[in-house]
DNA sequence: AACACACACAACCGCAAGGAG
DNA sequence: TCTCCTTGCGGTTGTGTGTGT
């Protein structure tokens, strides 16, 4: 007898991702965050297919990974952009073009979406205004002071229920034979500093500041200033982003003219590019006033 | 006070890449 | 080698909030 489709066994049909019935849409309730978060706690993330099974969420697979990388996952920085972030997001926007996960791969605290919507929102306007055929008496864009949602600070709280599954989970990578990593000091006072790994990844000087604020910030969200209670290790996802990155490059640099990503990254991180930001900020404000 | 509009950000959708079997 | 599945990415849309009339 011939199986009528809508009465094929789970086991047997492909479940589709995104099933339009039963699946709730939307902004995301601190509940349903909770929910998310003590699962990836617990089990870590990935796998997200059986997320929304395993946890009773009613959201595809793909919304709760969604939510996790942009929202709750630790480390996440919220509010507005620093004029060196924005510049970096303009260097590397004329550099690698709309490759916001690449981009976001330089600024380990912000996501690729945030980048993205930054991008859409503000430097985009702001670089438009910036062209010569602007007109003088197009007004300066309101400045980008976005305050922060009450949410966000939700987010944080949540964040924080992660602090522990995050210092286990990372000491397990970092004690992987292939991430150790060997930090080296050249001078202290002039923080010229230089990392290496065993197999010759570099990270910047901003990095490695970023990496060891990390400890810092932790320190904060875990409402102690003891590094015993809570030592935590760098974001070991953004060495290996790195780490990915650099392999990836090594491998294009052999096809094109592209310089070393050193380089790149000399003049992405130079102090100085933070100061055109300002001075294009200041020629845009002197601009809408004549 | 009510409405319309603009803006910023969160979330969704579709496609592609990569991995496993 | 091929197929299927999962994940990640980028573009786009939806929603909430602020501002002007």
């Amino acid at each position: 007898m011939a199986m009528p489709l809508f009465e094929i066994p789970i086991a047997m049909a492909r479940p589709p991702c995104c099933e339009k019935v039963g699946i709730k849409k939307g902004p995301w309730t601190p509940e349903e965050d909770i929910i998310l978060v003590s699962y990836i706690q617990e089990h870590g993330p990935g796998n997200w297919r059986s997320v929304p099974t395993n946890t009773g969420l009613l959201r595809c697979s793909k919304s709760c990974r969604l939510r996790w990388t942009n929202y709750l996952r630790p480390g996440i920085k919220r509010g507005n952009f620093t004029p060196h972030e924005e510049s970096m997001i303009i260097h590397l926007q004329a550099l690698l073009g709309n490759k916001w996960a690449a981009i976001a791969s330089y600024l380990p605290q912000r996501t690729d979406n945030d980048i993205k919507n930054y991008w859409n929102t503000h430097l985009k306007k702001k670089l438009k205004k910036f062209q010569p055929s602007t007109t003088a008496t197009d007004q300066f864009a309101s400045s980008s002071s976005a305050a922060a949602t009450t949410y966000a600070s939700s987010t944080e709280n949540i964040s924080r229920l992660l602090q522990g599954w995050m210092r286990s989970s990372l000491k397990t990578t970092k004690n992987d034979s292939n991430s150790s990593l060997v930090l080296k000091e050249t001078t202290s006072q002039d923080k010229k500093w230089k990392a290496e790994q065993e197999d010759g990844v570099l990270i910047s000087r901003e990095e490695l500041e970023f990496i060891l604020s990390f400890e810092n910030m932790n320190n904060v969200a875990c409402g102690s200033t003891s590094k015993d209670a809570c030592d935590d290790d760098p974001p070991i996802s953004f060495l290996e982003n790195k780490k990915k990155k650099q392999k990836a490059d090594l491998n294009t640099n052999k096809n094109n003219n592209n310089p070393p990503l050193s380089f790149l990254e000399k003049w992405l991180l130079d102090e100085s590019s933070a100061g055109q930001v300002e001075e294009m900020n200041q020629r845009m404000e002197l601009s809408s006033i004549f």
